[in-house]
DNA sequence: CATTTGTAGTGCGTAAGATGCACAGTCACG
DNA sequence: CGTGACTGTGCATCTTACGCACTACAAATG
C-alpha cells in the first residue's frame, strides 16, 4: 500500500464536500503543510483539483470528466435510462438505478421526481444493502452462497425505527422479495419514505442492478406504491430484454 | 512534486475509458508490474478503481460521487466568473451569464461594459426565449423534444420591429445557431442593441447555461461583434470543461 | 492427464523519493 | 509601518516505494 497515494485520495474525498485551505488539509491529514502543499500541487497539476484565488482548493475537471466518462462506460446506464424516463412519467416518482458493485450497491442513474421533495441520493453514493429497495431487490435475487457471504456478520443498522436489524428477518423479508418479484423498503431507510425495487437480470440469468421506484408516504400511500409494481416490472424485465436475459 | 501520486492520477485517467490489467497499466506507466499493482490496490481499497472478476480495473464509485458531490457543490456563478471578467476586459462590452430555470432563461450574472451605455438587464430578471442571445444560445443547444416542449404553443411577442415572431422561422435560426456554435440577437429584443452568446455543457453533454456579449450598435459594429465570437467560444469552452464537459 | 504460458501476488534489500524543518515571500490588518 | 497568517522553496535525512526474484494460480495446449 502507498501511504503516499492514500493521503493523496483523503484529500479528494475531503475537499468534495466543501474548498478546503493548505492548513485545513495538512491538519486533517497529520502532515506537515508542506507535504499538504505538494500533494496538492500535483493534485492541481493534473486538474484533479482546483486552486481558487484565495488559495482554498476544490475538486478539479478531471475528477468531473473521468466520474462521468466512468459512468457512460457503464453499459446498464444507457440501456435502463430511456425505460426509467417512461417509468418517471408514469409514475410522476423518482426512479433510481442501481448496481453491485464489490460488496456495495451504488446508485448510478436517476430520473427525478416531478415534484418538489427531493430524494435523498445521490449518483455514486451506496444504498444501504438491507435498508433500501434497490438494494434488497439485487440482494433478494443472487445466488444463495454469494447473498450470505454479502450478509455474514454483518452489522444491520437500524437507520429508521422501521429498519430490519437482524440477518433472520432480512431473509425472510427477501425470500418474499422473491416471491413477489420485487422487494419494498417500507421506510426501512429514511422516514417517510417507501421505495419498490425489482432486478435486472443478465444473459446469463445473474442479477446485474436494479430499477427502484421512490417516493414520500405524504403523497403516495402504500397501495399505490405497490400499484406500480407491474409497470416496474415491465421496465426491468425490458431492460433485462436488452441484456440478453430470456424469461 | 510527488511522482508516486502522478502515476496514480495517471492510472484513473488511463483505467477511465475503459477497463485495464495490471500489465497494461504498468507498460503504460513504464513501471514494474509490482509498483502498478501496488498504486491499484491502494486505490481499489478506497474505492477509486474497481477490480472486476477477470482482474481488470475500472474507475469505482468514490471517484462517481466525489465527482457529484463537487458538482453539486460548485456554483455556475463562481466558475463563470472569472472567464467573464476576461471576455470583458477583451471586449470592453457587458457579459451577462443566464441559466435555464425551469421553462425561462434567467440572468445571473454580469459584468458591465466600461463605457458609458448600459444594457438593459437585470441579475433575477428573465431573459426572453426567442430574441435574447443569452437565452437563444440555450434553446439552440437543448435536446429537441425539449426544445419543442418550450416553444410549444408559445406566443413570440414583436419586441422589436426585428424580432422573430413566427416558431418556423426561429427553428431555423436556432439550427443556424447550432450550426455556428453561437446564437445572434440582431436587435430583436432591445432597439440598437445587438448580442452574441454561446452555450455551457455540462459532463453529461446538456446545456447548463450561456454566455453573452451584449453592446450598442451605436459603439460596435455588427462584423466587430462577430468578432468576438472567438473569444466568447474560448470562454464557455473553459467554463464547460470545469463542469465536466468534453469536446 | 502433465506441461507450459501468462499473469497476479509476495517479500526483501536498498536507494530514490517523500518528508519535516527553517526560512523567505506575500497579503491583509491594525 | 510592523505583525501574523499563510503559501511557497530548498535542503538534509530517513522512510517508504521501488524493482527484483520468486511463488501461486488459472487457462490453454499437446
Amino acid at each position: 500500500m502507498s501511504q503516499t497515494l492514500s493521503r493523496a485520495l483523503k484529500i479528494l474525498r475531503f475537499v468534495a464536500s466543501e474548498p478546503r485551505r493548505i492548513g485545513e488539509i495538512a491538519t486533517f491529514l497529520g502532515v506537515h503543510h508542506s507535504t499538504a502543499l505538494r500533494l496538492l500541487h500535483t493534485l492541481r497539476d493534473q486538474g484533479f483539483v482546483f486552486e481558487l484565488p484565495d488559495h482554498r482548493y476544490r475538486i478539479g475537471a478531471t475528477v468531473i470528466r473521468v466520474g462521468f466518462q466512468a459512468l457512460e462506460a457503464i453499459d446498464l446506464r444507457s440501456v435502463a435510462r430511456p425505460f426509467m424516463v417512461t417509468l418517471n412519467e408514469a409514475t410522476q416518482e423518482t426512479i433510481h438505478l442501481g448496481t453491485l458493485e464489490g460488496d456495495e450497491v451504488t446508485y448510478i442513474d436517476k430520473v427525478e421526481a416531478k415534484h418538489g421533495v427531493r430524494m435523498y441520493s445521490r449518483i455514486g453514493a451506496v444504498a444501504p444493502l438491507h435498508s433500501s429497495g434497490i438494494a434488497k431487490s439485487i440482494l433478494a435475487f443472487l445466488p444463495g452462497d454469494e447473498r450470505s457471504r454479502l450478509l455474514d456478520g454483518r452489522d444491520l443498522t437500524a437507520r429508521t425505527r422501521h429498519s430490519i436489524t437482524s440477518i433472520d428477518a432480512l431473509e425472510e423479508e427477501l425470500a418474499v422479495a422473491r416471491e413477489r418479484g420485487y422487494a419494498v423498503d417500507a421506510e426501512e431507510n429514511e422516514p417517510g419514505i417507501h421505495c419498490i425495487g425489482a432486478p435486472i437480470f443478465n444473459g446469463t440469468g445473474h442479477v446485474e442492478g436494479s430499477v427502484s421506484i421512490s417516493a414520500p408516504m405524504s403523497r403516495i400511500k402504500r397501495d399505490l406504491l405497490i400499484g406500480f409494481a407491474p409497470a416496474l416490472l415491465d421496465a426491468t424485465t425490458a431492460v433485462s430484454k436488452q441484456l440478453g436475459w430470456e424469461p
